[in-house]
DNA sequence: GCCGATTTGTCCGTATGTATC
DNA sequence: CGATACATACGGACAAATCGG
């Protein structure tokens, strides 16, 4: 895929300074002679780009670096990726502890709740995220188990999306979140690191696969100090 | 612009259940037959259809719908729009009390909080959004002058989008926002109507204009059983 | 104010690849 | 295997905005 290549290119010379904040980057034909690639291939990466808030063009005078580095936060949250990875990222040494295991089959209650058909079969998961030894994150999670067979609790604790990805093939592709603030309960309470908190910043996700099946939601509950959701937002796309 | 008209057209009809979730919509052939254009532009209308979660093209077999009507939330947030339309999609009534108006010089340390530069002519506004006779967000924006001349507190009292939109005839583009939570404040308290709630949701947006100027800072601080705030993440867009 | 060069925005047509059925 | 459907890439044409002379 050229144009991910060439978006990733851009965008780590962006990250490294090389096109530092309100510059311009290399005109449309420059690049496409630099790159040896189609206007229409160009176009797409910096559309990518664009998405990503790094850059924004402007008609008549060139693609302008819109991003610059922002102060550190402790968890941060926006794209797709898994817990681990953006544990790694924001350089924190994190685990999980496997609180709820089981495979159910979903009640008409529990269908309403997740977005499941109810006599669905389902993992139910309830974990908490350790982050530098504090219980900042606890989820509840539930999985198609027809999405996901031969899952095991040492798997949940490892990464699920992992399994799906690297043993079983599957390919994450839509990624639906809602933010909310919820109370904490005592259950919260219970098996968190909560301190005073008595409120959760709280990510309801909906998660679809390459056959546009949804295949699991999670409900993440966040330690307040420890949350930052981030997001860009452009007009028309 | 075609592809956006096509895009409409396919969003209206899957809102209205033309096109129900879990089905496909007509094929790439058809579609291109129905609306006549070409195959690219239908590519791009469905691309922005699968940016905003309604649909995902699945290679072999068709775009399927993932699209299906939300429970109804408070308020809730997402794409680029004013507070107004936010409060008229959301079938409420709105009004705005703007509690500070004032140019100021941007110090070291507002330069800092806010992102512009130091010396900056800003317009420092705080406001309240008062949804249905409540208090329920409190705004602190800053807004740079030169992009808003001639800015006054009763255009900020209705809306400073729509001034900037259709007096100034500037455009709105790209808006980054972080999401936090944070304490409420004894400021919070003596404008807003919190209850016993003792934490806000915090929504940080940088907006960017047509020309790529960052012109507008804004901390909205949301009652937490008001707030909602929606997202979809697409992998590799 | 005008013109021409530059740059991004939209759209079209075509070709080829890959996955599904 | 062939037909269908989406995915990627190319090249060309014209429009719209900007900028300098």
């Amino acid at each position: 895929m050229i144009y991910y290549d060439i978006y990733e290119d851009l965008r780590d010379k962006i990250l490294e300074g090389t096109y530092p904040y309100q510059s311009f980057i290399p005109s449309e034909t420059k690049l496409v002679s630099i790159y040896e690639c189609s206007h229409n291939t160009l176009r797409r990466a910096i559309s990518v780009l664009m998405l990503h808030g790094f850059v924004q063009p402007i008609r008549g005078k060139g693609v302008l670096v819109i991003y610059r580095q922002e102060r550190r936060a402790n968890f941060v949250l926006g794209d797709i990726e898994t817990f681990k990875e953006a544990a790694a990222r924001n350089g924190l040494d994190a685990t999980t502890r496997v609180h709820v295991f089981q495979r159910i089959v979903a009640s008409a209650q529990v269908a309403e709740a997740t977005g499941f058909a109810a006599g669905d079969e389902l993992w139910h998961l309830e974990r908490v995220r350790v982050l530098e030894g504090k219980a900042l994150i606890r989820d509840k999670s539930y999985f198609l188990a027809s999405a996901l067979p031969g899952l095991t609790a040492s798997i949940a604790e490892d990464s699920v999306y992992a399994y799906a990805e690297d043993v079983l093939g599957m390919k994450i592709v839509t990624s639906k979140r809602v933010v909310t603030l919820d109370y904490a309960t005592s259950e919260d309470r219970a098996v968190m690191d909560l301190l005073d908190f008595d409120m959760l910043a709280v990510v309801t996700n909906h998660t679809f696969n390459e056959q546009g099946v949804m295949f699991e939601t999670t409900q993440s509950r966040h330690r307040p100090d420890y949350f930052t959701f981030n997001n860009t937002a452009v007009r028309g796309y």
